[in-house]
DNA sequence: GCGACAG
DNA sequence: ATCTTGTCGC
């Protein structure tokens, strides 16, 4: 199913008013609960396209069983871009579009894996627990890239990482899910543990570098995004 | 003050 | 994120 969403209402419109609503929301993340365990029920995985040219977003949701890897539903949103791109609040960019695709669903969707950071942020709110603690659901991040906090060494070998250490908080790891190639970077999002985020993680890139739920996601929103760019005219 | 900086 | 040719490797 494709949905068409806005913005919802009061979204902040510049970087100040963002940087308060993270400040507001960020005492809400909840970091004592382990979460879903691995393998079992549903993993639903978030990813988002732009077309900044035209204004238009497009975000998808996939949700697969846990056990099999396979798909069991998915769902699309397509609106107008929220926000700019400003490191450390892509939350406020991709938020609309993929809470439109989640409310989509029919499926409950178990644990949410997030492309990018949740508590491994400058201001320990990224888009995986602003997520999470918008919708309730436990998320997870996983980002490609590192971002603000270094780590040490990581071990050849998959299932090898490295603390991402906030004095002596451990916001997030650096895990290798194929040898010889390089890490990942999962955080903490909300209602999960880091090293259960960690197991799910491994449980989800049996065979490629990125948990099959992001790859699922990557594709869907990029189709979704060219459907509604095909056949486009000059005005709106 | 100067760069770096998830997607 | 997106743009974008060739090139190396399984």
């Amino acid at each position: 199913m494709r949905t068409i969403t806005g913005i919802p209402e009061g979204w902040p419109e510049d970087e100040a008013a963002a940087l308060a609503v993270q400040d507001a929301l960020r005492g809400r993340v909840v970091r004592d609960e382990t979460g879903p365990a691995p393998g079992t029920g549903t993993v639903t995985g978030i990813d988002v396209a732009y077309d900044d040219e035209r204004g238009v977003v497009a975000a998808a949701a996939v949700v697969l069983d846990a056990a099999t890897l396979d798909v069991v539903e998915e769902a699309t949103a397509v609106g107008r871009v929220a926000f700019p791109y400003v490191p450390g609040l892509l939350a406020f960019r991709e938020i609309p579009a993929v809470l439109g695709a989640l409310e989509a669903l029919d499926a409950a969707p178990g644990l949410v894996v997030c492309d990018g950071y949740g508590l491994a942020h400058p201001r320990r709110f990224g888009l995986a627990s602003h997520l999470g603690v918008l919708t309730g659901l436990p998320t997870v991040g996983v980002a490609k890239k590192p971002f603000v906090f270094a780590h040490g060494e990581v071990g050849p070998e998959r299932g090898a990482a490295a603390a991402l250490l906030d004095g002596a908080d451990e916001v997030g790891r650096a895990l290798r899910t194929r040898a010889g190639v390089k890490p990942v970077y999962v955080s903490v999002g909300h209602r999960v543990t880091l090293d259960n985020a960690c197991a799910h993680v491994l449980a989800l890139t049996p065979q490629f570098r990125i948990p099959e739920t992001t790859r699922r996601a990557d594709r869907l929103c990029r189709d979704a995004l060219l459907d509604v760019t095909a056949g486009w005219r000059p005005g709106t």
